[in-house]
DNA sequence: CAAATATAATAGTAATACTATCTTAAATAA
DNA sequence: TTATTTAAGATAGTATTACTATTATATTTG
């Protein structure tokens, strides 16, 4: 449980900042907005000057709390990260069954993401469209292995972690556990990226969420039979 | 038969270039140094600049050939999805045996490419790290929308629908054909990334490929025991 | 009250992502 | 053969981006 506590208040790397935004009303309205304008015009436009315009702030001042836009990047989808192995932990720590305990983690990972008003500032249904279409930006850069040196990924392995664990406990001799897991995660954000834009090369649609793809995908994968 | 030969000379949607790179030197010397340059630097440090340098060209040449560097990474990544659709027609037209035809299949979208010299100025190894890294990319854009009516991502769609076609002829009752066509066609390339630089998530390593991951990924899914 | 700190205001630079024009060289058509 | 089209090289120029640096002002804290 302590790893929960820890993570609680939605803690990420430090070095994704220079200076700490939830520190100061500025940083939070770095943090807000940046969600903001980044989902509505996305990340190649989004800059720094246009942000600053948005907060009546300017260049050097958003400088001062992040390097550059992909660090903001970064911290945003470490954020929502945090935020969802939050949320499994908090789902799942009481939960026995294997099986049950396993569809929850799935759930929580493939499901759309509305708005939800318990941290303040951050819309998380404006971050999620964010992970649907920017968050394969955050790695497939030259910089992966120096970025992922830093630990700036850590908190979206653990996520990955906990999957294949649960995965584990249940079947402990499927050879692919770490591979189904990181499948799934990456495959839930593309589903919902499909249902918007290729509609033709999947099935969710309004009635189906990716969600159930996923559990369907994983349960089958498992051979468990009690669907 | 008639679909194959249409692409065997590996033509790509004409909107994609000014001028046709196939029609001059110049032009095959931007998509061959194009595919190193951008595998060599990555998408986002690579500049047309850059490019003509390397090539004892100039910026404005380049130019004359594509719009710019994004409809440049969809006509390479399209050449390959044109290539691997080619690939999955030859070897599996004779086959009639509906479930070595689907592991056929899953075999060519998701085995490593290593460089082929049967299309002279075009390094597949190369391309295929392109894939890797930045295929995602070219429609994780705020014209996606727009970019697909323009036909962009037609041969990609057709590749996935082969995939599920072939996926209905084993299990015509499974409800998310397309969904798994699209989930293991990305997962694929995903795993030969998370092979690369997160080798923690997954299982796939030396000796174990990402198509075996997928080929029994899909068919543990399906329920078919001949494995 | 003094000192430290945060932010705003402003300026400046190199690189990027183009567009435009002009010249030369080569291919082709009359 | 000459005239004409076309391709490509050479050069220049612009707005925007991605920063860095400096100074001034306002606010907090000791």
């Amino acid at each position: 449980m302590q790893e929960l506590f820890q993570n609680f208040q939605i803690r990420v790397n430090d070095k994704l900042y220079i200076k700490d935004p939830e520190s100061s009303e500025l940083g939070k309205r770095i943090v807000e907005n940046s969600i903001l304008l980044m989902d509505e015009i996305g990340f190649e436009s989004f800059t720094f000057k246009k942000l600053s315009d948005k907060i009546n702030s300017t260049e050097a001042s958003v400088y001062r709390y992040f390097e550059n836009k992909h660090k903001l990047l970064i911290y945003l989808t470490s954020w929502y990260w945090a935020w969802i192995d939050y949320q499994v932990v908090l789902h799942t720590y009481s939960i026995s069954n294997a099986e049950k305990k396993l569809e929850t983690i799935i759930s929580i990972v493939s499901q759309t993401i509305q708005a939800d008003d318990s941290f303040t500032h951050i819309d998380e249904g404006r971050l999620f469209n964010i992970m649907i279409n920017e968050y394969s930006k955050s790695f497939l850069t030259k910089e992966v292995d120096d970025d992922n040196k830093d630990g700036f990924f850590a908190i979206y392995k653990r996520v990955i972690t906990r999957l294949k664990e649960a995965i584990l406990a249940v079947r402990p001799e499927y050879p692919f556990p770490a591979s189904l897991a990181s499948t799934v995660v990456e495959s839930a954000l593309h589903q919902h990226f499909l249902k918007k834009h290729f509609h033709t090369i999947t099935d969710c649609n309004e009635s189906v969420e990716p969600s159930e793809f996923c559990k369907n995908l994983v349960l089958q994968t498992l051979n468990v039979t009690s669907q």
